[in-house]
DNA sequence: AATATTTTTTAGATTAACCTAAAAATTTAA
DNA sequence: TTAAATTTTTAGGTTAATCTAAAAAATATT
């Protein structure tokens, strides 16, 4: 069945949404994410439901159905893999990719895509360290913790990030925190939950709790 | 000012028209293109006049402005080198990249064209053998030649088509007619005027004249 | 030059995606 | 457990792009 741009967009949405939580996805939480009005979700969410690719009933919040998932993954495969494209191709920074991914991924041709996949090597993860559902919609479990809920003195690696907004990306960038970094974790500042690490062996700084919730890391010790 | 997809499949396809041309476009060409009803496309070209894009009276046709052509060869732009792209990278053969290329041509980012441009090389022309527009619009005058307009005895080489629908395209690779080969024009049969040829020294063969004026050459003798 | 044909435009509807404002349902709190 | 607050839906409109049918203008033909 045919599916417009907007229509990719609510699914998506639904499907980001329900990453965090296994409970019904609220009419409002997709009008947030998708910059438009509650109203209008309603719509939308009805529209979804006799296409098969929601359950909604009105007031009970929204799920993907199956079909559903399997679209939302594929629009989550194409834009990580466009994400790789351009950070490993192109040069760009991964703070620059996010908005050009939110285009690339409604182009329609599942030869393109599988060929882009084996273009890049296959990769496992995105420029932020999220993972990359292969072909066949199976998203590769990687289950890092977030760096906010690591005891002191523990080392890590620095996997992924769980934003992508370019504000966030940059001043990682200024802290010199990227993918692979090896973090000390010197000290949890009762204060503030501020945390005092040591980034590939250099002076330890202080990386906000704020900053800490969003990046995901590898435990080694 | 902000452009929809559909306002420049427009642009596009008047500029297309204009090429063949330096006359006015007329309403009922630009709907056949646009694979759409004369009446829907009289209100397009009253809305793209107001914006600038294009000079519009009723009743006398059509013709892009000077802002408007800048619009459509940047379109062209961008489709010839997801083109080539798709052809040199991807591995996609010269007859399936038409379709994947409609798509692409919309993404929106300079930063990324001109970065595709440095990643291909700046190619000179698709995989078709048409002119690539550079960053400042400025197209290559290529000057080649039909072949159905060549001499007999003449050598030449394939150097594009005027054409890119797929069952033109399949018909030059079952003919062994790619970019690049060397075309001996033997005798032009006056019945027909199909061309007998022999191409890249290979045993004469048949083209008839329908094909011949789709393909472009450059004469050597 | 008058008429017939073709092309183009106007008028009035339709569809997708959105909006505001008001009503209804649900949840929270007193 | 009733009232207050919040969330969600309904009702009715808007805009972009399209359509059909009819009217108007331009072009071609006798």
């Amino acid at each position: 069945m045919a599916i417009s741009f907007t229509e990719e967009n609510y699914l998506k949405v639904i499907h980001r949404l329900s990453e965090a939580t296994s409970e019904e996805i609220s009419t409002n939480a997709v009008a947030e994410l998708m910059q438009t009005k509650a109203a209008s979700v309603t719509d939308m969410l009805r529209k979804l439901a006799e296409k098969g690719w929601v359950n909604y009933q009105k007031y009970q919040g929204v799920r993907l159905s199956p079909t559903g998932e399997k679209i939302a993954l594929s629009i989550v495969r194409k834009h990580r893999l466009w994400e790789v494209f351009l950070v490993d191709k192109m040069g760009f920074n991964w703070d620059e990719v996010h908005e050009i991914a939110e285009q690339l991924e409604h182009i329609e041709s599942d030869d393109l895509v599988n060929k882009l996949d084996e273009y890049l090597g296959f990769p496992k993860t995105d420029p932020h360290g999220d993972p990359i559902p292969n072909k066949d919609g199976v998203l590769p479990e990687l289950a890092y913790s977030h760096l906010s809920d690591i005891k002191a003195t523990k080392t890590c690696t620095l996997m992924g990030v769980s934003q992508d907004s370019a504000v966030f990306l940059q001043l990682l960038t200024k802290l010199h925190l990227s993918l692979g970094a090896k973090l000390d974790i010197k000290e949890i500042n009762e204060f503030d939950r501020s945390i005092s690490v040591s980034i590939n062996d250099a002076e330890p700084i202080f990386i906000s709790h704020e900053v800490a919730k969003n990046i995901l890391v590898k435990i080694l010790a």
